[in-house]
DNA sequence: TCAGAAATTGAACTTTTCGTCAACTTATTC
DNA sequence: GAATAAGTTGACGAAAAGTTCAATTTCTGA
C-alpha cells in the first residue's frame, strides 16, 4: 500500500470517527455515548471503529485533543497587545463566533470540565493556564499604564468567558430567556454588543468623577 | 401503619435517595449514574430504590424538580425592585452564595441543559421564562426611569447569569485561571465585587458624557 | 394481639453494550 | 500477478447495569 494513499484511507476515518464521536460525546456525554451510535454516524461499521480506536476512552481522549487544537487556533488571532477597548470587543466577538460556529466543540469541552477534567492532560491544562496567565500580565499592564481602572484581571477574565460560553453551551436557556426562537446571528451580534459595551463602560476610566 | 410515620419513613428514604441521587448525576451525568451507586450513596439496597421510584428516569425527574423547587426559593429573596445598584449587587451575590453552597445543584441544572433541557417540564421551562420576563420588565423600567443606561435586558441578564453559574459549574477552569488552588470564601467575594462593580459602572449613567 | 399495609432485600432475569475475532475484500509493492 | 499489508465486517462472548420478584420483616390501627 503506498504511503500517501494509506494515510488518505485512514485519515479521512480517523477523521469521520472524531467528527461523529466529538457530536454525540457533546450531546450525550462520555457514559451516555454508544459506540455503535459513533459508528452510524460516521458510516462505518462499529468493529471498523474498533480498528482504528482501541477503546472508547481512546475516542474520547482523541476527541478532547483535538477540540483544544481547534480551540486555541481559533484564540490565537486574538492579541490583546492593543488598545483595550478595541481587544475586548475583539476577545468577545471572536469568541461568540467561536461558539456559534463550533456549538458542539464548546459543549463537548463544558461536558469535560462538568466531569472534572478528568481526561484533560497535565499538559493541555497547563496550556490552558498559560495562555491565561499571559492575557492576566496584559491586562495588569493596561492597569497600570491608567488605560483601564484597577480590576481583579482573573476575575475579569473568567467574567468574559463564562460570558461568551454560555451562548453556546446553554442554548436552550438563552433561547427561553430570549423569547422561545431559534438563535440567529444577530442575536450573537447583540450578546457582542451588550457585553462588549457594559464591560467596556464600566472599565475605560473616567476622568470628573460624577457624585 | 400510622400517617404520620408513615410519612416520616417514606420522606425519609425518598429525600436520602434524591439527595443521593442528585450528587451522583450531576458528577456523572445521566447515563454515567448506576443505580447501584445511588443505592450505595443513599444506604439503601438497590431494590428499595426502587420501591420508592419505577425508574432510573423517574428518580432523575424527580431530582430536577426538587432542584428548580430549591433553586427559585434562593432567587426570590432577590427582589429587583429596588435601587439598581443594591439589586444587581444582592444578586449576584445571592447567585455566587447558591454556587457555593450547592455546586451539586449546580452542576446537575448545567448538565441537564448541556442534554439539551429534555427532562425539563414544559411548566418548568414556562416557570423560567417568567422569573426572567419579570426581570425583564424591571430592567427596562430603570431603563425608562434614567436609572440605568440604555441596554438590551435579556442579554444582560444572561451575562449576570453566565458570570455567575460559572463559578460553580466550572471550578476546574476557575481554579486553573486563579492559580491551581482550591476555591475559598475569599474567591467568591472577590467574584462577587469583580461582577457587580465592573458591570454597575457600565450601567450607572455617568452625567457629564467625558470625550 | 392480630390482620393487613408498608417496607426491606437477596437473588434472578433481561437488556444493553463494550470489545473481540476470524473470515473476507481491497489496496500496494515488487 | 503474486505476495503482503491494510482495511472491512457480521457475528459472538463477556460483563455490566436496569429492572423485577417473591419471600420476609417491620409497622400501624383496631
Amino acid at each position: 500500500m503506498e504511503k500517501l494513499q494509506e494515510e488518505r484511507i485512514r485519515t479521512r476515518n480517523i477523521r469521520r470517527i472524531l467528527d461523529a464521536a466529538t457530536e454525540v460525546f457533546a450531546r450525550k456525554g462520555f457514559d451516555g455515548t454508544r459506540i455503535t451510535e459513533i459508528a452510524e454516524a460516521s458510516g462505518l461499521p462499529k468493529a471498523n471503529v474498533y480498528y482504528y480506536f482501541g477503546s472508547k476512552d481512546d475516542i474520547y481522549r482523541a476527541a478532547i485533543a483535538r477540540l483544544i487544537q481547534g480551540w486555541d487556533e481559533a484564540l490565537e488571532e486574538i492579541a490583546l497587545e492593543k488598545d483595550p477597548a478595541e481587544a475586548f470587543t475583539r476577545y468577545v466577538t471572536a469568541k461568540l463566533r467561536f461558539s456559534q460556529q463550533h456549538p458542539t466543540e464548546s459543549r463537548l469541552f463544558a461536558n469535560e470540565i462538568l466531569r472534572g477534567a478528568e481526561f484533560l492532560t497535565e499538559q493541555e491544562r497547563n496550556h490552558i493556564r498559560d495562555v491565561t496567565n499571559y492575557r492576566v500580565a496584559v491586562i495588569e499592564a493596561w492597569i497600570a499604564a491608567g488605560k483601564i481602572v484597577r480590576v481583579d484581571a482573573r476575575h475579569l477574565l473568567i467574567m468574559l468567558w463564562a460570558a461568551t460560553q454560555f451562548y453556546a453551551d446553554f442554548q436552550p436557556v438563552v433561547r427561553d430567556a430570549l423569547g422561545n426562537r431559534n438563535l440567529e446571528p444577530a442575536d450573537f451580534d447583540a450578546a457582542a454588543r451588550c457585553i462588549a459595551d457594559t464591560i467596556l463602560a464600566g472599565l475605560i476610566p473616567r476622568d470628573p468623577e460624577p457624585i
